[in-house]
DNA sequence: TCCGGCATCAACCGATCGGTGGATGGCGTC
DNA sequence: GACGCCATCCACCGATCGGTTGATGCCGGA
């Protein structure tokens, strides 16, 4: 009675490399590399005519005639298309404009080639395991844009154009927020000029986008 | 000639919870807990007296009078103040909604308490070493949380709707909409009301604020 | 054919907005 | 004291907005 063996498909345009990643899972007892593909499309083909467990896809491969497929939107597909098949992205760099393209499409994993061999065999295990699986240096990348995300640059407008803004954008009138804010009319006008000054703008609307670009809201 | 210890706080409102741990690292021969905090004041004050290399941060304390501190202030307090810290958070759900507010309040590393006892011990070397770790637990909800950010639900707004009402938000008067869609006033005007109807407001401001809350912008 | 949704357009009118003069007073800093 | 920032306020006026009537025409589906 045997362990029915993880099957893996791998993708990446260069053949050294692909091949080192596959000597490299068929060292391991419970893998199984039943397909290789030299582009998106290719990988998209293979997958939906294996049905393998995981696909190892590198994001950044060239994009041939036809369907334009690279990792992320071959990543798409395959999740889209092929059931019960996971991706586990490979990227070279932590600095890969791709990677969060490859989130959205629903990749369950991000590694670095340059990971350590055992760090990658583990990576596959876990993701059929149902895990997610992110390299410390994608997860930092990860945080860090959340971060920057959250803490937007924090500029210069008063306490009390603050409140003024805050309820325009909440659809009031001026001189609804000037009762609201136990104010005349013509102060609230006052304080939204200033903003206008401010954001370099000349109306409310405006004002109120790019104080929620800029965070301000 | 001896290495120098990992140095470590443990921040804990259970002292169960906390002894646990305490005991749990001091099972390894790196790693040495200084002190032992049961709430997010008492581990600012102790981080910054003996400026560990790690506070190990439970998300959710209980507040007590005087500064408030929750796991996720405390963490902001505690990296605003002692340099060369860092703090490594423990939580008990991956649900936790507390987990972002710790992203951005600056923490390097996110584990469930439930984890093996390994991973905690790698979770302290890797964070130490500068890395940041994520349990597979919480990279899978921060994974998720990046996709539900980036797909947002898709209303009812017709195509030209949107088309004005894009233009409105970038500070256009209905006029200089009307010149850039090769459209009258008239028109512009009609798409606004059918859209303020739609979205159940009555001003462009609003009308705008909603469709970027709704994701429709 | 009818119907609904969409796109386009007009005229009119009251309400609201944005701009442009002004103004006072309080507070903190130099 | 002078200065800058902030908060508050006024009157006036032209520009713009939102609402309310209408209208036509195109397209797709039943």
């Amino acid at each position: 009675m045997t362990v029915q063996p993880i099957r893996v498909i791998v993708a990446d345009d260069h053949p050294i490399v692909r091949s080192g990643i596959a000597a490299l899972l068929s060292l391991a007892d419970d893998i199984d590399v039943v397909a290789e593909a030299a582009n998106g499309a290719d990988a998209v083909a293979l997958a939906q005519e294996h049905r393998p467990d995981i696909v190892l896809m590198d994001l950044r491969m060239p994009v041939l005639d036809g369907p334009e497929f690279d990792g992320a939107a071959a990543t798409a597909r395959i999740i889209e298309t092929v059931p019960g098949t996971r991706v586990l992205i490979l990227t070279t760099y932590e600095t890969d404009d791709h990677i969060l393209g490859a989130i959205e499409a629903g990749a369950s994993g991000y590694l670095l080639k340059a990971a350590p061999q055992e760090e990658i065999l583990a990576g596959v295990r876990s993701v059929v395991g149902g895990q997610t699986v992110l390299a410390p240096a994608i997860a930092a990348k990860l945080v860090a844009r959340m971060r920057s995300d959250a803490l937007p640059a924090r500029p210069k407008l008063s306490a009390r154009e603050l409140d003024v803004l805050r309820l325009v954008a909440a659809g009031n009138s001026n001189a609804s927020v000037a009762a609201r804010l136990f104010i005349s009319e013509a102060t609230v006008k006052t304080h939204l000029l200033h903003v206008f000054e401010k954001l370099g703008v000349s109306d409310r609307t405006r004002a109120v986008t790019l104080a929620l670009e800029l965070g301000l809201l």
